[in-house]
Formats: C-alpha cells, structure tokens, sequence
DNA sequence: TATGAATGAGAGTTCATTCAT
DNA sequence: CATGAATGAACTCTCATTCAT
C-alpha cells in the first residue's frame, strides 16, 4: 500500500541486480547512521555515500535527490511499523473491548521501541521535507485498522465512534512521539507504557454508549437532587 | 522564567530603547511570516532583514546569529503558551478533580489554537535547530503546573501521581501536536477537544486511589468465581 | 532599448555605488577575457569570479545565474554594434543609393571589427544558450534602421522594399559572421570589405524599379527575337 | 573527401558487420533525435545510448568518446551537402554566367532545406565543439567546386576571382544561416531564395572584367566632364 | 562483444556572517 | 549605530567514461 508520489521523489532505478541492492541498503543504512550520529543538520549527500562506501553517482543513480532519498526512508520505516499495527488489530477482531485497546497501544509502542533512535531520527528528518503525505497516509492506515477492530468488539458499540478513533489515535501516536524526543522521558517509557495502556481503556470504556448513558442519568439524578 | 540559554544564543544587547525594541520586534515579526509563507526552507537571515527592513547587519547587532534568533522566537511563543496553562491550573487548585482536568485541557488547546499557522510554523523551525531544551523547559513548566493542581485537587489522592502527569500530559500535548500537523484533522479540532476532555476525565477518575481500589476488588472477586 | 527578459536572466540588482560598478564591470570583462582564451567550455563562474578577483558570492550577487551574466554581456555587445549601425543609417538618408549601401556594409563591418576576437567569442557563447532573442532583437533593430534609410534614398524606388531588407541584412550579417569564424579567412576580411559593398551596390541597384522594369524589357525582346 | 582527424576524433572500429553498422547508424540517428527535441545541454551519451537502445559501453566500442560521435554526424551532414553543391557546380561548367550562378544558390539552399531542422540542431552542436576544421573543410570543398564553375563559365573572365568566390560563398552560406536561425524569417526562405538569387546573378555580373571595364571608363567619363 | 553499475572531478549555486564605510 | 558589499566553505547534483561481469 504505496502512497503515490511524485515524480521528483520517485527511486530512480529499481535495483534488480544482486549487487544493486546491496548498494541501495548500504545507502539507506548509512543515511540512518548519519542521522543518529550527527542530526540532520550533518546529512549531506556525500557524506551518506561516503559511509556507504559508494560514489556520490552511485547514489545519485538510485535516488533523484537527496529527498528522494530520506522520502523512501521515512516510507519504509513508516510502512514497517503499519503493518505491524495492522496486523494486531485484525488479530484481535471480535475481541472484549480490553484487550483491543491494549492490542493498538502495545503494538504501537512496541514498532517505535523496536529501533528507538531511528524512530527519532526519522521523526525529525521527516518533518524538514514535505512529507506530510508520508505521515498521512500512516494515520489513514492506522484509522481504518482501529475503526475496524473496535467496530467489532465485544462489549460496547460507541456514539460517536469516528471521533473517538481519531482522538484515541492521535493521543497515542502523539503522546508516544512525545515521550521519545525527550532525552530524560524516553528512560520512562515502561511506565508510559502502563499508563497509555489504563488511559485507553477508560477512555473507551467511556465512550460505549452504555456508559455515555449511564453518565446523562447520573447528571440528571444530580441536577434533580439540587433542585 | 527564560530558561538558561548558552552564549551562542544569548541575544546580543538588550534592547531598552524604543527604537531598538521596534527592530528586535520587526525582525521577529518577519521571522514568522517568512516561516509561515515559504516554510524553513526559504528562510534566510538575508530575507529577514530585508522583509523587517533593516539592514543585515542590524540584524546582527541584535542577534548573535540565526540560530539565536529562532531561539527566541520558539522561546517566545512557548513561554507565552506556559504562562497560559500556569495560570489556568493555578485558577483550578483544590477543584473538583473534573474541574482541573478541563482546564489543563482547555487552556493548553486555546492557547495553541490562538495562532495555530504560527504554532505549527514554529514547531517545524524547532525541530531543526537543537531546541530540546526549550521544548524540555515547557515540558517541565507544564509538569509542575499539572502536578501542583492534581495534588491539590478535590475528591482524589494519585497513587503514582508522576506517572500521571507524564502520560496525561504528553498525551494532550503530543495529540494535540498530531491534530495540529495534518491538513485534514485540523478542521476536525472542535471534535478533538470534546473527546479529549472525555478522555482526560476518564483516565484521571481511573487513576484515583479509590478506583484503582475498586478495580483489584473487582479482579479478585472475578478470579473467586472463576475458580 | 533593451529587449525584455525573463526573471532568470535578470540583473539581480543595479550597482548603485562605485564599488559595485566596478565589480560589475569587473566580471564582464573577466567573462570576456575567459571566452576568448578558453571558449566556453573553459567558462566556469568560480573561474570568472576568480579572474574577476572577486568571490564567487559577489558574483551571484549581481547575476542570478550563468546564463544571466552571458546573456548581460551579449546584449550589451550585440546593442553598442545596433546603435552604431542606426546611427550611420539615419545618417545617410536621403542620399544616394551607393552611398546609403557603402553605410551600411561600413557600418556594419566596423562594428564587428572594433573588437573582432570578442565578437567571436561572444558569437560561440550565444548560440549556446537561449539567445536567439537577443540576436532578433538585434536583427529587428537593423531591419527598421535599413528600411527606413532605403525607403529615403536617392535614385530609386523598390518593388518590394521588405524582400530586399530582409536579404540583404541576412547576407551582410551572415557573410560577415561566416568569415569572422574561420581562422584563415579572417585576414581576407578588407578584400571581404570590398567585395561587400560591390556586390550590395550592385543588388540594391538591380532591385530597383526601374532596373527591373528594364531587365524585363530585355527579357521579352530576346524572346521575340527567338521566336 | 574526408577531413583528416585526430586520433581523439577517429571512429574506433570500422563497423564492417551488419549488425555494427546498425548499432552506428541508430546511435547517429538518437543522437539528431535529441539534439531536435531539447538541445544541446540535453545531449549526455547516456540519453544517446538509451534513445539509441544499446548500452552506454556498446556506444563506447564505436565512437571514442562524444566529441568524436558529433564530429563524426556533423562531418556526415556537411559532406552530403558538399556532395550535392559539388555535383550541381560540375553540370554547370560552361555554361552561361546567370545559369551558374543559379545552380550554385539554388543546390546549396536546397541542400540545407532537405532536413531544415536537423541543419539547425548541428549548426549548435557544431559550435560548441572544436568543429571548425569541419566547417572550413566544407567551405574549401565549396570554394573550389565554386572556383572551377565561375572559371569555366560563358560570358566572362573575373579580374579577382579568389575575391568573389570567397565573398561570394559566405554571403550565401552565412545569409542562409542567418535565416534558418531566426524563428520568424524562415518561413520568408522562398522570399530569401529569390532574392539571393537576383543578388548573386547581379553581383556576379558586375564582377566581371567587362563590367569592371565599363565602369572604370564611366568613372573617368565623369571625371573629366567635372574638370 | 555487449552490458550497465560504478566512478568522481567538478559544475552551478546558496547563505550565514563580517567589516569597511 | 546602521549599512550592504563582500566573503567562501559547503552544498546538491551531473555526466563522460571505465571495467568487471
């Protein structure tokens, strides 16, 4: 599930020889080693081939730019950790609503904690470039999966059901986010963890329609009593 | 509250006359609209001085350098942003746990949404420059407003109080963040704010002693029957 | 009467103060110096910046680019030549037709001549890149002056004034461009001169009405005389 | 007639094969294809290669490098031309001034109006390069063939006939390129044709011992008449 | 002999910063 | 104090050419 691009970001030559592909993963390894490193303020494009062990033409045949380059980067990682997320969601179809809640926060967390720095390092590098589609179309990917799942669980049908996915949704991918670029929070990330996963499920809890029913009698009953 | 900035963007003089003020106040003033027109790409120390109408050099004598520049400008924002938040929590102290939670909610979205072209400008030019440590001082600013007020508030003493207000506020922060940066959830911030105030007080009501409480009381008794 | 440009070959700015003249004109004629040493494959703006002896940014100040510096020095080349030409044109009206065919030819060769190894460099330098609107511009500007002194000469109305203009103009400017190109006719160019300004006296005259009506005459009695 | 070439310009292989002399012929003929549809600065020997459908190495077995491809589609495309100038200059010795005079105009026009686009497109290349033996070998081969018919022809001896050839020669060459170069007057080539024709017919004319002759006698006539 | 991945010197251009005026 | 011409290191990217396969 590509998101379409244009034709400046588009990888130059597909790389179907043996030797090819390794040069193209040498140049895609590098260009996270030196964003790790050094930040994005030390990545230029003949560093990265430099530390690739490539020319700077080598590079220059697989990439259209140095754009290109961090675009497919970003892509790949960004897919990696949808499908992962996908993959969860559907397992857990049909489930109590519990446990869909924890399957969208653990598997979630755990794609960002798999390589933590490149997390942030792609974090950051993708937001210099227009690469807001890129980041789009993951949160598109991530709302389908979760509607999905939470559409069929057990245990509760919701009001509202849109708005609840996009809030639970950006409140774990931007509270995560969060957590990871700060050097002295990322040490706290297991209770983080804890935490998001108690949030979730009160916060969906909270929005079954049982619930919201529940909450307009108690006000009501409460506004009656101080009359 | 500035926090403690190295010399290499400490600004340059003060300025106490009001001619000064004027050109620091320009130069700033420019600094946005360039970054809000043609994003951090076509932001130039040269452009700037020419959009304030000053001379580059004058930029200079005001400004050690780009990076201080922007130093300021994120500095300004954010801590008008904590000021904001400050005062609202110090308003909630020893409410009603309800009552505290819209307002940490409420102050943080109003005051991103006063000019949310410039918040999302400014996060962008953060990011690039290494601007952890302004970012870290809002954050902390936060925690300490957040935690005071949760302390203080009625009807609930927090277990692991830290914890909470880590989660709780890099979830509001990072989901507002997240809504913020897509074209197309922004429209849809109204909603978001709704269901985040819904999200809160469910997560700190869950977070309470009491409920925790009532919530191994239900496990227990649910493994008594199971057995 | 400049020809206008598009933004990409525009002057960046125009040296008001002393200082910036002479860097300007410092770098034109170090462009020149190149050209005609190298030709234009030795012609590098860090190489002109440096003949210039000034930096390659001082350079880009003045000139948005490569092109722009070319098509700067071009133009004013190919406009001193214009001016000449019109001016030994308006000259020479209302005299008679030899002499108004020896001003131009004169005019025309002098120019070219004044500085011949510039010409020619500067000839290799426009057809490399997009100038032919310098060069029509140029040759629009001899069409008008040369129609204007034939249409005032003495001794002689045209049957088709604009057919004799355009051909003649094409074949004193071509003949002269073809003689200045080759390195062994170049010597030749006063026996060059002269048969020019032959063989444009005796077009011009043969062109006229009267000598086509004549010529008309003869052809019509050889054939009766045939018949 | 080949021009002789250095050991950089010379073709590597002869391409005896039939299979070879297609590989040579395709890559000729992508490398006008290129040159047509976007200039010189679009002319890399890998876009030739690719255009052509063989490898870049493959290329590189035939020509020793770009130069030597130019050298050699240039130098095929003026010698055609030569060719039939040369031809048509050989069936008119002997024969009447006016008739020559056509015959050479006429071939060489019509010479350059065979393929008007690709004579442009090498006109470019040609100058870019250090084609100039290439040209002046044309020119050589013009000269002489011009030489042979104007020598030959009836109704008049020329009393500087090296002068009038070479004039001669880079009025019509160089008025002919003229017009191709300029978008707007080659539509006007019929016109130009016409004209070239009148002009060469009277120039030669006037050429002439005879004419010469009778002119000098009406100059001193006048001379004489004013004492 | 054909291939095409790899090369790397060097091109044009930018922009934060300085300093003589 | 303000000015803005000048700086030049560093950047992205091209393309003629080679050579192992």
């Amino acid at each position: 599930m590509t998101v379409l691009k244009s034709d400046r970001l588009m990888s130059r030559k597909q790389p179907t020889q043996a030797r090819s592909q390794a040069t193209v993963e040498a140049v895609l390894e590098a260009t996270i080693q030196l964003l790790l490193h050094g930040g994005s303020s030390a990545l230029t494009t003949n560093r990265i081939a430099k530390k690739a062990g490539v020319s700077i033409g080598t590079l220059y045949q697989y990439f259209p730019g140095k754009e290109a380059l961090l675009y497919a980067l970003v892509g790949r990682h960004l897919d990696k950790a949808s499908d992962a997320v996908e993959r969860a969601c559907q397992a857990h179809r049909a489930m109590p609503l519990a446990a869909c809640s924890d399957a969208f926060v653990n598997s979630y967390i755990d794609a960002k904690t798999g390589n933590p720095e490149a997390s942030r390092a792609l974090y950051h590098a993708s937001t210099e470039l227009d690469m807001k589609d890129l980041g789009s179309g993951m949160i598109a990917r991530l709302h389908r999966a979760v509607r999905a799942m939470l559409f069929a669980a057990q245990g509760g049908k919701f009001a509202d059901l849109d708005d609840v996915v996009l809030t639970w949704v950006a409140a774990v991918t931007g509270g995560t986010r969060q957590i990871f670029e700060e050097d002295d929070t990322i040490a706290r990330l297991p209770v983080f963890r804890t935490q998001l996963l108690q949030m979730s499920r009160a916060y969906l809890e909270a929005s079954t329609v049982t619930a919201v029913l529940e909450n307009c009698v108690a006000i009501i009953e409460a506004e009656d009593l101080s009359d």
